[in-house]
DNA sequence: GGAAGCTTTTGACATTAATCAAAAAATCAA
DNA sequence: TTGATTTTTTGATTAATGTCAAAAGCTTCC
């Protein structure tokens, strides 16, 4: 729980009894590999923080499986849209490894706006820092070929090549995965 | 000033105070067709809501014109990452029609955001509402064909079309203009 | 009204990446 | 370990889109 709040104080200052609201408010999991957070066609009623561990969030699109997002370790996972918007939505998430995870409820977090005001400000800026990381993923791939998006994803996030299988890493690039096997060989 | 109230009214409810103050800090703008609100590479310091007219965002990538974001009336314009990271961006914004705008700056809105607790909130809710706009076009265009992008613009922003030129329509969509003008004239 | 400057269309061709199919390699569990 | 399963690579072919070049169509503004 310590590194979560580490993570949150990098965007606010909690104040004693504020800290303790939202300590009281988040549910600590420990779940198995393969476990499924989100179901397909569901609303997302969590706000999950991975603290170790990694997940994928995921949809069919004709029959074929795209990973849209993945969230490793001191990183939040969420089925954004629906979170927000309090739709049902496509999206999977699920664990690639075994996890300890953080949630909280819409319902709760709501509350918690609704009573301070610096977590309502935490909450602002943490959607403003989503933002800033989807508009980065959008540039990524706008106009780029299946090359160049290989080498960001090489750049800024190693890590992910050697944890995640090659065509969910595909998928998340917008192309096929015998395409990426062949830019990868070529190198 | 009024239609912008009532956009922001549905989001929150303001209380005198917050609605008198809010109106204190935004500035009515009128401009030409052409101007530059936001300049390349530079901060963009200010959030901009649309009365009438139509901004553009675009950046050059390579040497190409691309367009990033069309904002028509009654909806917000802004070099978003910069905004919210306070560092310069290549985004440009221009108006492509002559326009009524209103612009409210960077530090007038935080201090709006600390006085007043639904201003915070607002700040979150329009943040959120602009990230799943943000989701819909990101899925808009991953491992979509170019005609299928078009039939989309099409269905959920036809007028578009009518008041921006072809070129930039397809960079927005991700496609070159050649290959969008030859999609249109196969239907 | 017409020349100048944009925008859009069309054509020929090159390139990139998708698709389909199968083999090879790696992983996992009994 | 060994067979079963999953993941990754490789090959052949096709389809989609980009590039370059030029023509046609619109604006606009002296």
């Amino acid at each position: 729980m310590e590194t979560y709040f580490a993570v949150l104080s990098q965007f606010i200052h909690f104040s004693p009894e504020s800290k303790e609201a939202f300590a009281a408010a988040i549910k600590r999991l420990e779940l198995p590999k393969g476990y499924v957070l989100v179901k397909e066609d569901t609303i997302c009623n969590y706000l999950y923080f991975v603290e170790s561990g990694l997940t994928r969030t995921y949809y069919f699109k004709d029959g074929k499986d795209i990973t849209d997002w993945i969230s490793p370790e001191n990183s939040f996972a969420c089925s954004i849209v629906s979170f927000i918007t309090r739709k049902p939505d496509r999206r999977i998430i699920e664990l690639l490894e075994p996890s300890v995870l953080y949630a909280i409820s819409y319902e709760k977090l709501e509350e918690l706006y609704s009573l301070f005001h610096e977590i309502e400000r935490l909450g602002r800026l943490l959607v403003s820092s989503g933002m800033v990381q989807m508009q980065q993923k959008f540039d990524d791939q706008h106009f780029e070929t299946a090359a160049r998006r290989y080498q960001t994803l090489m750049k800024t996030n190693p890590s992910l090549l050697l944890r995640v299988p090659l065509g969910m890493i595909a998928s998340f690039l917008g192309i096929t995965q015998e395409t990426l096997s062949r830019i990868r060989s070529q190198v």
